[in-house]
Parts: structure tokens; C-alpha cells; sequence
DNA sequence: ATGAAAGCGCTAACAC
DNA sequence: GTGTTAGCGCTTTCAT
């Protein structure tokens, strides 16, 4: 079945000539005669003939490969910022090789690793823990540049995303402003994502600023069966709650659901509010408030500071660079106690968060 | 910043002996003295030693790394698939180099080209046109092994999917049932995907054999803007619709969004269908009635016949695996006429289709 | 059991 | 302008 493939040695003897002028040619890396280049571009094209990236890169010690890292692929906000950064990427040169944790630590070793061993240039990724992650280690150790996506590390790391805690008091004052005082917050387990913790904090913060009561809290896993009863019991066990915020709209839309089933209605009786700003976040009824994020931008923006990081032979600048985000209000977010939504009595104001991307470590 | 890696040679000197002896003992390849193999596995540890695949590959002439295309990365089924690619690949062993189409057949001639010039040893892929594709002619041509998703190619080809006609001949039945007669069909180009013209095919035949009339057709692009309008010139140009069935749930979702932006009720005016069984269609309100397929196991499968294929040293047999798919009733369908939806009257049974996978050509 | 050496496909000095 | 040659990191005969 397999035929050898087509190598230089071919097109060269085809050509008649040395495989250093097919080289200098095919490249446009040096001298070489009108006619010799003409025999060669012939011969290259009647053979079908292509480089062999991996002798290519072997001796150039560039692989034109990027590796990415995402926790999983079934929450749209990662497949979004991946076409950043197959964007970016294809633009530049670069190939992707993909990998996903699955929110899981050794996973995401474990891929470091593979994709270390197949040289990749740089990496783009979102990893579990940023403070203190072996696969950033191990990059670091090999001297692999490489830029965050989503996280938001305390420790200066180079990373692009939003400031989790500023766009989360953003949501707590929307709900403020709709006369929500008792609230929920719900979230995917804070030991698989800072940004759920981080996002958390903020929220209660401007919550127990304003005088409120700390929000109560509910973590689950990835993709929660039981979450009708779960918040069943939280609704229970706390009396006159009026609103939720979720850590990511994949969660606020499966909130929805189980607020239903549980006789309840939204926003009428439970306002919800999202976060990510996923496109079918708008798409369904009642249409999602949330915090939207410009998801596939967090990949162009990691994807690039790291090709020219790559372009410059030098590591990304060990910063934070926080996106412009905005709250974008829908149907989920209505007045407390009220039997209308918001927006179809006093629209709420959609605020949008200076457009200056900002630098700043930490949280 | 970018310390020279540690290679084998380094490994060896380190332990002693020579390189050849460590590849030995690392890749337990070929007899080595206890002794020997001690002071290699040390020094390896102690340098942090990992192979460079490049090389490696480069010699041994496989990469252990796969190829995958797919048309978009904001569908979600194609993000469904890729992780089922993702785990199969994981588990053998392999990497995901990932590239995306567009749904353009330049982009697609492009990416196959750099993937087969990273010697990749086989390619999951969905293609814009299975029948007639410049890359799967390139593919053939360097004797990669290969196998299609989600397409349904009429000349014999290694492909996982569904039977789009008899599902979409299924959505007609259920339809059908709900006593819909006029109805429309909304799909995203036919020229950039035989899917949705095949799904047009056996919807169509579905209803004139049952003596309807021709369902309405309207094609969009990816990402339509101004469904709305050109959704609300459809229904004012054919009377009486009381059903749509779109190609895909991303457009079904749009389409409700449209129909009630247009003022009617979903499923009281209008009842809705869609195609896939993604994820998010379970999760609005009203759930969204649709034909569910395995996205998962259509990658899972696609890619353990091309990992099959590679470790037989053969291509994989030029077949469509069927993969089984079921009718997953929602609120968008409704009796026509009715009020109600019809599961709130008399239930749509939901049907399965036999779990047995059919191995057929063609439509 | 171990090492020397050839060579995978390519690039880049360095001669000529 | 062109060819020869030495590797890039690795595996794998083939001697020893």
C-alpha cells in the first residue's frame, strides 16, 4: 500500500542536479541559474514532491508546531478560543497539535510531555491549577514559551483572559440594581478552576459590600446529573433566594433547566445569570444574561505572544493581560419579586468595561 | 533562554556507554545488563532525558500522530467528535494535529498538504465534498490511510456517519404523525455539505410519498444574519407551514429564535426539528425535538479504523459505517393546528433505530 | 552485552 | 552557481 514518498534526493537526481540546489531553490535560500531552478521546479512538480517537515525540523530545530491545551472541548467557550488560535496560528505558519485534560492534572502532564517530545515551539493552554502547575514547570524547564488562556495565576505568569473578580462584581451589581439581595452562586468544582473561585470572590465581595448576605454556594462536577436535586436542596435549605450566578453558561443554562423542574420559574421567580457569553447563550428563551468574554481573542491573543515570543527567541512577558468584557443582559435576569423580567419593564443598562486592555497580575 | 535540550548522546555519557545502548534500555528494544541499564535509567532521571520524537520519527518513519480536519469548531458536533478522535487517539497512543476548513476547499487542500508534509501516518476528516475532493486525492496519493466523519459519499469511501436519508425519512414520519403537511426545510449550502442535501433528499421523498407537498427550501450560509427576514419571506411566500426541519440543531435553535422574532409560537404555529442530538438541545426551553446521533462514536470509530488500518499496514476497507440513530422528541414539536405540544397531548413515541450498524455504500 | 556506524530527509557551511 | 559534507536525534544492523 504505502508508497516510499517523494524525498529531495528524488527531485534532484530527476533534475540532475545536487540536492543542495533543490534545496537553495525550493527555498529561495541562495544562488542558483535560471535554468537550473527551471529543471528543478519541474522536477518537484512532476514528482508531486513536498518537504518532509520532520527532517526539516530536525535540522532547524524549529517544528513551526504549537502545542494547545484545553480542559475539554464540549464547553463552546474553549472550541471558540481554539479558532483564535487556529486563526493566529495558520496565519503565522504554525500548526496546532491538540490535547485535552479533562480538567485533570496527570492528563495534563501527561500531554505536556507527548507534545514536548514532538518539539513543539511554544504552547498555548489553560491549565488547572496556574500557581502551581508541573505541566508550566516543565515547559519552563525546557525553555517552551508559552502564553495562558483563560487562567488568571497570581504569580506573574504570561497569560491572556479577563479579571474574574471585576467582571464578577459587575454581575453582583446587576443584580443588585434589580433588587436581588438573597443569591446563589453556582459553580464547577473551584479545585478544577480558578476562575470559578476567582469569580466566586468577586461576587460575594460587592454582594457583602452592599449589605447582603454571602451567596450560597454550590459546586458540582463537570456535567452535573443531579442537579435538580442538588439545587432543590439548596433552594431549601435557603430560604428566599432570588437569583443565580453561575461560573459558566454551560452551567447557567443547565441551572435553568433544573430551576424548572423544580416548579420554578425564570426569571420570575429565580433570575440567572451567566458567564462566558457563549453564542446559544442568546440563541434560547428566555436569552441568557451574562458576562460576555471575547473567548476566541483570549486565543489570537495568547497565540501571538507567544509566536513572537518564539519570532524573537525569547519567553512572553510573565503578565496578565485582561480582555475588555461586558454584561450582557437577556431574559434570565428579571426584578426580584416581580412577575416580569426586567427588561421589559426598566431595561436594565448594558455596561460594557473599558475597551484598554489592561495589564495586571494577579487578582 | 532556550537551554540545549538533553539528548540521548547525553544520556550515554552520563551512564557510560555508548547511545546505542540507551536506546536499548529506554525503549526496552534489546538486551542490556542490569548493571548497564541502571546507570541509564539514572541518568536519564537525573537529566530529565525525554526522546526527541522528531528523530525518532523520522527513523522509524511513523509519527504516531493523525491528521484531523473538521469543517468548524463553533458546531459543537464537530467539537463532540474530536474528543471521541481525542480519546481513541490518546489510548493508542497517537497526537491530533487539528486543522479547520472553513468549509472552503482551498483552506482544506492547504491544511491536508502541511499535514501530510508532517508526515502524519493517518487523517480523520470531514470533508466539503466526499464524492469529488482534491484532499482525499492527496491522501490517496501518499497512501495515508484515511477515514471520513459525519460524510456520506455516494462512491465507495471509508466513512463513519449516519444515514441521513433514512433519518431525515424518520423526521418526515414524526412530522408526519403530528399531522404536519406543510412544511420547510432549512439548510445551510448544499455545496458545502452533501449531508444537508442528503437530509433535503429523504425528508422530501418522506412527505410526497405521504402525498404532502414539497417542503419549502431555504439555504443559509454558516452563520446567518438575516434569518429572520428571509425566514419570514419564506412563510409569507408558501401559506400554511406548520413545520420546519433544519439540517443541523445550531440552525434549528436559530430558526426558533426566527420564527418567534417573526411573532409565532414554537410549537403551537410552528413545530421544529433538527439534526444531531447536540448537547445544548436538551437544555432550552422548549427542548428542541431532534435526530440524535453519536458524535463521539463516529470519531471514536473513524479513528480506530484508520489506527487499525496503520498498525495492519493497509488502508482502511473503502465502506460507510452507519452508525444507528434515534428520534429524540421536545417541546418544539407539536400537533399541527394544536395548541399544545404533542407530548403534552398524546405523547410522540420516541423510535430507535436498530443498534446494529449497517455497513452500506452510497445514499 | 555492547559499541561503531549507517542513514531517516533535510539545511547550511564550505569548497570549488 | 553548484556540489560535497557534516550533522540535527534517533534506531538498528552488524561486529565484537
Amino acid at each position: 500500500v504505502s508508497q516510499r514518498r517523494v524525498t529531495i534526493r528524488d527531485v534532484a537526481e530527476k533534475a540532475g542536479c545536487s540536492i543542495a540546489t533543490v534545496s537553495r531553490v525550493l527555498n529561495q535560500s541562495g544562488p542558483a541559474s535560471t535554468d537550473a531552478a527551471e529543471r528543478v521546479l519541474a522536477a518537484a512538480d512532476a514528482l508531486g514532491f513536498s518537504f518532509n517537515e520532520l527532517g526539516r525540523s530536525l535540522q532547524s530545530q524549529r517544528s513551526r508546531t504549537l502545542g494547545v491545551i484545553v480542559p475539554s472541548l464540549s464547553n463552546p467557550v474553549f472550541a471558540a478560543a481554539i479558532e483564535g488560535v487556529q486563526a493566529e496560528a495558520t496565519a503565522a505558519g504554525y500548526q496546532i497539535l491538540l490535547a485535552c485534560s479533562n480538567y485533570d492534572e496527570p492528563s495534563e502532564i501527561q500531554a505536556i510531555r507527548t507534545l514536548i517530545g514532538k518539539q513543539i515551539d511554544g504552547a498555548v493552554l489553560t491549565v488547572v491549577d496556574p500557581d502551581d502547575s508541573p505541566a508550566l514547570a516543565l515547559l519552563k524547564a525546557q525553555g517552551v514559551p508559552y502564553c495562558l488562556m483563560f487562567n488568571q495565576p497570581e504569580t506573574p505568569q504570561p497569560s491572556v483572559g479577563v479579571d474574574n473578580v471585576a467582571a464578577s462584581r459587575m454581575a453582583a451589581d446587576m443584580l443588585l440594581q434589580a433588587g436581588h439581595r438573597n443569591t446563589a452562586f453556582l459553580a464547577i468544582r473551584f479545585d478544577g478552576s480558578e476562575r470559578a473561585r476567582l469569580r466566586h470572590q468577586g461576587f460575594s465581595a460587592r454582594l457583602l459590600e452592599a449589605g447582603c448576605p454571602e451567596p450560597a454556594l454550590l459546586e458540582v462536577g463537570d456535567n452535573p446529573q443531579d442537579l435538580d436535586a442538588r439545587l432543590g436542596a439548596l433552594f431549601a435549605a435557603h430560604e428566599g433566594i432570588t437569583a443565580l450566578y453561575a461560573s459558566n453558561d454551560m452551567l447557567a443554562l443547565a441551572a435553568i433547566r433544573a430551576v424548572r423542574a423544580l416548579g420554578l420559574r425564570v426569571p420570575e421567580d429565580v433570575s440567572v445569570i451567566g458567564f462566558d457569553g457563549i453564542a446559544i447563550a442568546e440563541m434560547v428563551d428566555p436569552s441568557l444574561a451574562t458576562i460576555a468574554t471575547p473567548c476566541p481573542e483570549m486565543g489570537r491573543g495568547a497565540t501571538s505572544q507567544v509566536i513572537t515570543a518564539i519570532n524573537e527567541d525569547r519567553t512572553p512577558a510573565a503578565t496578565m493581560t485582561a480582555l475588555p468584557f461586558s454584561f450582557r443582559t437577556g431574559g434570565s435576569l428579571g426584578l426580584a419579586g416581580a412577575e416580569k423580567p426586567a427588561d421589559e419593564r426598566a431595561p436594565v443598562r448594558r455596561r460594557t468595561h473599558p475597551t484598554t486592555p489592561v495589564t495586571k497580575h494577579g487578582s
